[in-house]
DNA sequence: TTTGACATATGACGCTATGTCATATATAAT
DNA sequence: ATTATATATGACATAGCGTCATATGTCAAA
C-alpha cells in the first residue's frame, strides 16, 4: 500500500502519477518496468517516489486494485440482465475478452493476466478479498437450478468458474485465439462445469 | 534453451551449475536470485555464466524442466495404481500436495507454484508440450463413464483437472492449510467436476 | 610437431537502476 | 515568531547486468 504522503498529496499530483504509472506498466511488464521511467513520466524526483511508495511493486498492486475497482464496476452492470448465473459468467466472458484481449487500451490488463495472475500477492489480493464482489453477484441470481445450498459452496462454486474464466482467457492471450475461438473454449468449460464429466 | 556449450561441459560441471542454480531458486523466488550468486555458489567466472545461458530465466525456465521431468515420471507411476482418471487425480494430488507443500526439499517447487504458474513462459512450456504425457495416462485410464469421447476432449478434461489441481494447491500454500483441508477442497472441486453443478 | 581454426574461459568495465540520506523547504500549531 | 512536523530533492553508495577484449585450450590437417 501506498504510504499516507501520498494519499495527502493534491488528487492532480496523484493522478499525474497514476497516469505515468500506468502507463509504464502498460509497455513493460512489471520486471521490466523502471522506477527512472515513472519519475520521468509523472515528472517527480527520485526521492519523492519513495517517499509515497515501498518500492515499484507496492505502486504496482496498487495501479491493478485501482483498475479493477473500475472494471469491477463495471462487469457488476451484467448481474442486471440475467439471474441465471451461467448466462452471466458467458456475458462477463465476452466482456472480460472484449477488454483484455481485443480492446488496445487494455494492454496492462493483458500484462497483468500474462504475467502474474497467479502470483502469490494477486491471489492475497484479489481472489480471497473480493468476497463482497461475490456475494452482491449470487444475491442478483435464480439459484434454485444449482445442487449447492450453503453460501460457503456457491462463493466457491463463483471462484470456480472465475478460475476457469481466467485460464481460458489466457490460454487464448497466449495462443491468439480469435474471440470466437475463446468463447467456444469457454462454453465448452462451462458446459462440464454445469452437467459434469461423468456419464448419468 | 541453454546455448551448446552449455551441453558441451562435462557432466560434472554441468552437474555443479545446476546444483548451485536449484539452491538459489530455492532460497529465492526468480526476481530475487541473481546470476552473481549463482557463479559464487558453482564458482565458475561471470563470463562463463552467458557463455552457457542467455540470461538467469534461460537457466531458470531449464531447471524447472529438469525437475518437473523427474517429477513427472514418478507421478505417472500412478497410472498403474487405478484406471478411473478421478482416482487417479485424487491420487496424483495428494502426491503433488506432499511434495510441494510439506516436504522440506521441495521449496524450490513451491516457489515454481506461487510465482509463476500462470505466467505466459510457464504456460507455454508446460502445458502446451505435455501432450505426449497426458495422452499416456489417458491411454491407461478406463474412460467408458466419461461422457467425452473425442482425443481432444479427453486432453481438454485432463488440462482442466489439472488446472483445478493447481488451483487448489497453490491457494493451499498461500492459506497455508493443512493436508486434509486441502485434499477436502479437491474433493469437492473433482466432485463438481464429475457431476456438475446443476441439479439434474 | 607445428599450425591455424575454432571452442571455451575469464574478469574488468561500462551502464542502468535501486534505495537512502542529508539537506532544504513548506505548512501547521502554539 | 518559533518550533515541530511533513514533504521535497537529487547526489551518492551500492548492486547487479551483460559485453568484450584477451587468454587459454583442443583438435585435425599439413
Amino acid at each position: 500500500m501506498p504510504k499516507d504522503t501520498f494519499f495527502h498529496l493534491s488528487e492532480e499530483k496523484r493522478k499525474k502519477i497514476m497516469k505515468a504509472a500506468k502507463e509504464e506498466f502498460t509497455q513493460n511488464e512489471l520486471h521490466k518496468s523502471r522506477v527512472s521511467n515513472i519519475i520521468k513520466k509523472a515528472d517527480i524526483p527520485r526521492g519523492s517516489f519513495y517517499q509515497y511508495f515501498e518500492d515499484l511493486t507496492d505502486l504496482y498492486y496498487y495501479v491493478i486494485n485501482d483498475s479493477f475497482d473500475s472494471l469491477e464496476n463495471m462487469g457488476h452492470k451484467y448481474s442486471q440482465f440475467t439471474n441465471d448465473v451461467f448466462e452471466y459468467a458467458l456475458l462477463s466472458f465476452m466482456y472480460d475478452y472484449e477488454g483484455f484481449v481485443q480492446d488496445k487500451r487494455h494492454q496492462f490488463m493483458r500484462n497483468v493476466v500474462k504475467s502474474i495472475s497467479n502470483d502469490k500477492r494477486y491471489v492475497e489480493n484479489f481472489v480471497n478479498r473480493r468476497i463482497d464482489y461475490i456475494e452482491d453477484v449470487l444475491d442478483n441470481m435464480d439459484l434454485s437450478n444449482v445442487r449447492l445450498t450453503s453460501r460457503e459452496d456457491l462463493i466457491k462454486m463463483y471462484q470456480l468458474i472465475q478460475d476457469v474464466k481466467r485460464s481460458v482467457i489466457q490460454k487464448a492471450i497466449i495462443d491468439n485465439k480469435t474471440k470466437d475461438q475463446a468463447y467456444e473454449e469457454f462454453k465448452w468449460h462451462l458446459d462440464i462445469l454445469k452437467h459434469g464429466l461423468i456419464k448419468e
